[in-house]
DNA sequence: GATTGACCTTCCCGTAACTGGAGGTCCTAA
DNA sequence: TTAGGACCTCCAGTTACGGGAAGGTCAATC
């Protein structure tokens, strides 16, 4: 089939796909016209590849599980160990971004927010603030 | 004072300075033999960058929230805007990761993770699994 | 046969926010 | 005088693509 149905079948843009040949993830074979020609098994990696992209993982992961994955001596061990791996990355992720989110909304609350200049949140940015010495961490 | 001691006093990092001068953030003096100058005031500018970005504000909402800085005419309550903004976008990134870590650990938790093939994270991503379908609005 | 328009090709540039490195200049201390 | 460190500019690479130019191919229509 020619890039637009696999396109089309994998919900992955063409641009994408191409990228994806470009660096080695899937390899279709090419028509006379130079068009590519991807087979069912091509499909089923850009497939594949869709939908590990959309969890969250990494090129280089996916690359790692389409070889779990075309790998039958596999032990899904190995598998389990990298989407644990995934899942303690996006717990970091979280915390992060709740501790942000806790500093931000304590600069947020205490701004008046009106037409005056006066502004917690600037002086806190110009290190020239009085708010809980906590928040600066950053 | 030269850009080392800039660094020191920032805690941003020497390349990180110039690019900020590419971009337009900072604008130091030269010296005579071409090195850059920075002024108390270039220095308030890098401390008020690094702040900002630690605390998760863009290249350009930095830009934004610095000529409300050194406007002394500024609304405190466009600069409550912009914070809030911020809050929201963490909000939807945290809701994100959260969705993704429940789909991540769904799959993580079926698997056996032991040394034979079958493994539910690989059939999910190849779309043979029989997990909650649900699972799949990826 | 010619044209139209959709589809395909490659190639290069741009993104955000830097980081690393090459190659060269300047300053300071021994 | 020389070694080293600090400074300079410019270029390339990072992630995972997206946009767009310039051009070849295909199927249908006139």
């Amino acid at each position: 089939m020619n890039i637009g149905t696999a396109s089309e079948q994998s919900r992955l843009p063409v641009k994408t796909i191409r990228y994806y040949e470009d660096i080695g993830l899937v390899r279709p074979l090419r028509s006379d016209n130079g068009y590519r020609d991807f087979s069912d098994a091509d499909l089923q990696r850009l497939k594949f590849l869709q939908r590990a992209r959309s969890l969250g993982f990494s090129i280089e992961e996916c690359r790692e599980l389409l070889s779990l994955y075309e790998d039958g001596n596999r032990a899904s061990a190995d598998v389990k160990a990298i989407t644990q791996s995934k899942i303690t990355e996006i717990d970091r992720k979280i915390d992060e971004l709740k501790s942000l989110r806790k500093v931000l909304t304590t600069l947020s609350d205490a701004c008046h927010g009106d037409d005056m200049p006066t502004c917690p949140i600037i002086d806190d940015l110009a290190g020239t603030g009085d708010l809980d010495p906590d928040l600066k961490t950053g």
